[in-house]
RNA sequence: GGUGACGUAGCUCAGUUGGCUAGAGCACUCGGCUGAUAACCGAGAGGUCGGCGGUUCGAGUCCGCCCGGCACCA
């Protein structure tokens, strides 16, 4: 007789095949349309909320890995802190502004900046930015990303410029903002100033050469008058613009022969140049001070320039001698300044050579870089020309070179906030750890900040010029007034509006009493418009706080936004504006290289999606060690996808047989669990604590290390196993298998809690499935995160079963030997019959014959006294046909059990 | 060149304040089951813990140097 018909099969129509790419968007429409979003903060009104404050992605093209990983991160992060029981708002954000989208804007249009009006070009960059605003919010979205996506952040809105303008007034009300004449980096392309944070440094060929600047006045040595003092550089094309050439004040230098006549160069270097320069015998040792009030032929002019001295010449590249052009570095500059040069700058604005570079006036200066080589090997002053491989600064956005150039610029002073910066990374929270160190060497070695660009995308810097004395005229009263009409009207209006129109009525120039006035014509740094953001977004909107307790984004934001955030906010409010930092790392391919085009090792998010779905996304973001690079590619991407199905299935499972379970009705309460469903809720606590602690610490990977071996280990291969017996063969109602069904009711349930944050989308189809859930919350986004404390440990339990575990481990390498000789099939087919000492353990396992057949999946156990063995048996008494363990009760084919179950 | 982080099985990760023969899952090989079936169970193989040296009774763990790919800064 088939006895299938009685036997209590799992049942289910949670599916084995997830189809995460086609069912997940039903979940989003689902959650959209109930307001997921809004009722978690509602539900968790009242208690302290978690602000993870969003940095601004660039709003410039689809989203890649990197922005992917951060979003899901930070996904986790509020969906884990709003099951904690804290309302967690999430307002995403936008970086709108900028060189970037202007060129991108003008490449659409096909125009030159120049010849177009500026309001019609912010108009172009403003629909752009729109555009792919909304382009990127259903990608967000799409990952699963809940926040406030209809109304997030965006740096270009009237009230966000607003706050920026009066950060920018506090700051310069504290002094920290100034104009300067300085040396910047300068992008000849793009026609503007750049920062640091916009720099880039590339490997690039340049020509190396040694030139020799002949002595023509030398006070304190006279033997050395017609000898050649010999630089070295990598830019050649500065040498117009030499007005000194520096050596360190300590290093001793000396006098040699060589093929161009005598030469003095730093004796450290002499080893290094001799081949080179073709060097002869030294002739003496030259102490630097005896140059002291030296005069040298200027390479290119008929002029002299003078011996300087500085601490940052080496004699370790070079030859100790430095060719110093104030108006092309930042040393240069300041050597300058010291010894009052004259800062000369032959190139405009375009990188092209003006009048001041004589010969070369009209040319390109790369163009010239050649001409002037020929024009100094002319004159006989190369010494040596090569090619050297190097990193150059290379602009961020349009990818070209860069050169320093003096011009005037606007400031950010961070030279005289530095202690203060300091002081406040070490309030901060930094994970990993070494983010502090990180960020303080950053700091420390920071020059001051050029926040002024040549640009007319982004924020006006709100200063005026009075026509009459040229005084600038920046006070609290004219940001105010400024901030005001910006935030009424946007940052357009300092475009539409005068001067007279922007300033408060009857302004007069405190210097000279004029009343005319024109604007300043530069923009804020897109770093000043970020770095605004605490104040623009965590001070106006309500449901936000400052500071925020946690920033999360990639390691490229230590010069970017963790850095430009920090500075405004200690120059304006004297505090960090976050108490913790996380950092994670980048995005890297499967042998940790960079993602390129021409590697063809990009692995796009979209492809990902369409493939497996945003949660198998989200498990990989998780599951890596997140604070070092992370690896993709198909073949880690096909492994997570592995994992999950494992997961699923052990969801499946577990729902399957709870098909006949009412928790209402049939749930055995948790503190009256025994015996192996005693031992597995410990189990359970144990790995709650553990998840609890992981998401605390920012360890994800851990959740998806221990939730999958959970269900592997845990749940697969030892309790369901094991307990498929009692589960289809028990009766329906006995209070044994009820309370088996309690643990995988509490299994399920807590699986899905505890991979919500992660598995967003397949936790909360776990919970639709899962019996008696709707009435704890419509969406397990709004239950609580599992307690450790409600899934009591005994420690008795568990002794014991460590014990009995060792033995089932015993007894199933055994049944796999008997196997192998074919003596059995399957294990039911079988009796163990361990042999053990006489003692604690024989005691213990005579005791738990059942239990220990139960956990080995045979049919019978006898234990014996002799030395720990176990021996295999064909089971000896006739087989049930219900459930096919051999039984000595077996009569017309049934057990006893099974007997009383059928009846 | 300077600074920093990283390096445990093919892959992703565990390895408490130094302490049994370095673990897990997946992938792989072999086998079982056919009442979780595009599933499930078992067994096996796979590692000089990047390398060398030091401290120690004992080092994957602490210290130094080196190598590798990486980031930031010159």
């Amino acid at each position: 007789m088939d006895y299938r018909e009685t036997v209590l099969l799992p049942k289910t129509e949670f599916p084995m095949r997830a189809n995460l790419p086609e069912r997940e968007p039903g979940w989003l429409a689902y959650w959209q349309e109930q307001g997921l979003y809004e009722a978690a903060l509602k539900l968790r009104a009242g208690a302290e909320p978690f602000i993870l404050h969003d940095g601004p992605p660039y709003a410039n093209g689809d989203i890649h890995m990197g922005t992917a990983i951060n979003k899901v991160l930070k996904d986790t992060v509020t969906r884990f802190q709003t099951m904690q029981g804290r309302p967690s708002p999430y307002v995403p954000g936008w970086d709108t502004h900028g060189l970037p989208i202007e060129m991108l804007a003008l490449r659409e249009m096909r125009r030159d900046r120049h010849s177009l009006d500026d309001l019609a070009l912010r108009q172009a960059c403003r629909a752009f930015a729109e555009r792919h605003i909304a382009q990127m919010t259903e990608q967000f979205k799409r990952l699963g990303v809940l926040g406030d996506w209809r109304n997030p952040y965006v740096t270009m809105n009237a009230v966000y410029e607003a706050q920026e303008l009066r950060v920018f007034g506090e700051m310069y009300e504290r002094g920290l903002v100034y104009k300067g004449f300085k040396s910047v980096h300068w992008c000849p392309v793009d026609e503007t100033a750049l920062a640091e944070a916009e720099i880039e440094y590339k490997d690039v060929s340049s020509p190396s050469i040694y030139v020799s600047f002949p002595i023509e006045a030398a006070p304190k040595a006279e033997d050395l008058l017609g000898a050649g003092l010999v630089i070295w550089t990598t830019t050649p094309w500065t040498l117009p613009a030499n007005e000194a050439v520096a050596l360190h004040p300590d290093l001793v230098y000396g006098l040699y022969e060589s093929g161009h006549g005598p030469v003095v160069i730093a004796v450290a270097a002499e080893e290094r140049l001799r081949e080179k320069l073709g060097l002869g015998p030294k002739l003496r040792q030259v102490p630097a001070r005896e140059l002291e009030g030296a005069l040298l032929g200027h390479p290119v002019f008929d002029r002299r320039v003078p011996v300087v001295y500085g601490e940052h010449v080496t004699a370790e590249d070079g030859t100790g001698a430095v060719h110093t052009a104030p108006g092309h570095g930042e040393e240069d500059f300041e050597m300058g300044r010291q010894y009052g040069l004259p800062v000369t700058v032959p190139v405009d604005d375009h990188g092209v050579f003006n009048a001041l570079a004589g010969p070369f006036e009209g040319l390109r200066y790369d163009e010239a870089q050649p001409k002037i080589l020929e024009y100094v090997r002319e004159r006989g002053r190369l010494l040596r020309s090569e090619e050297i491989r190097h990193q150059y600064p290379h602009c961020w956005r349009c990818r070209g070179p860069v050169l320093f150039r003096a011009t005037e610029q606007w400031f950010g002073s961070v030279e005289s906030i530095r202690d203060e910066i300091l002081h406040a990374t070490e309030k901060v929270q930094w994970v990993p750890a070494w983010g502090e160190a990180r960020m303080r060497q950053m700091t420390a070695e920071r020059a001051d900040w050029c926040i002024s660009r040549q640009r007319v995308w982004g924020v006006p810097i709100p200063a005026f010029y009075c026509e009459g004395c040229g005084e600038v005229l920046v006070t609290r009263e004219t940001v105010v007034c400024v901030a005001d009409i910006v935030q009424e009207k946007g940052a357009d209006a300092w475009w539409q509006m005068s001067a007279e129109q922007l300033l408060p009525a009857g302004q007069r120039c405190p210097h000279c009493g004029g009343g005319s006035f024109r604007k300043e014509k530069d923009i804020l740094d897109v770093w000043f418009d970020s770095g605004s953001s605490h104040a623009a977004v965590l001070q106006t909107r309500p449901e936000l706080h400052w500071p925020a307790d946690l920033y999360l984004e990639g390691p490229d934001q230590f010069r970017g936004w963790f850095n430009s955030s920090l500075t405004t906010a200690v120059a304006t409010q004297g505090e960090p504006p976050y108490r913790a930092v996380l950092c994670h790392g980048f995005v890297v391919d499967g042998e940790g290289r960079k993602m390129s085009k021409s590697l063809g090792n990009v692995v796009r998010p979209s492809e990902i999606l369409d493939k497996y779905g945003a949660d198998i996304l989200r498990l990989w973001a998780t599951s890596a060690d997140f604070t070092a690079d992370v690896h993709v590619n198909q073949e880690i991407l096909g492994q997570v996808a592995e994992g999950y199905r494992k997961i699923r299935n052990t969801w499946r499972f577990l729902l399957g047989n709870l098909q006949d379970f009412d928790p209402a009705t049939d749930m055995v309460p948790l503190a009256e669990l025994d015996g192996l469903e005693g031992y597995m809720r410990g189990r359970l606590g144990r790995l709650i604590e553990t998840c609890e602690r992981a998401y605390s610490q920012y360890q994800y990977q851990a959740i998806y290390y221990h939730g999958l071996n959970f269900c592997a280990v845990d749940l697969s291969s030892l309790y369901l196993d094991v307990r498929k017996d009692l589960l289809y063969c028990g009766g329906r109602a006995d209070r044994s298998r009820r309370a088996a069904q309690s643990f995988i009711w509490h299994a399920a349930s807590a699986l899905a809690r505890l991979f919500a944050p992660i598995l967003c989308f397949t936790a909360d189809e776990v919970w639709s499935y899962l019996p008696g859930a709707k009435d704890e919350a419509w969406s397990v986004h709004l239950a609580d995160f599992p307690r450790a404390a409600d899934y009591a440990l005994d420690e008795g339990l568990e002794q014991k079963f460590s014990l009995l575990l060792d033995l089932r481990d015993e007894g199933l390498k055994a049944l796999e030997l008997a196997r192998a000789d074919k003596r059995i099939g399957k294990s039911t087919d079988a009796d163990l019959v361990f042999s053990l000492p006489p003692g604690g353990l024989g005691d213990l396992a005579e005791r738990e014959r059942e239990l220990l057949a139960d956990l080995c999946i045979v049919s019978h156990v006898r234990v014996q006294q002799g030395e720990r063995s176990v021996a295999v048996e064909a089971a000896a008494a006739p087989r049930c046909e219900r459930c096919w363990l051999h039984r000595e009760d077996v009569e017309d084919d049934l057990c006893g059990r099974c007997r009383s179950v059928v009846a």
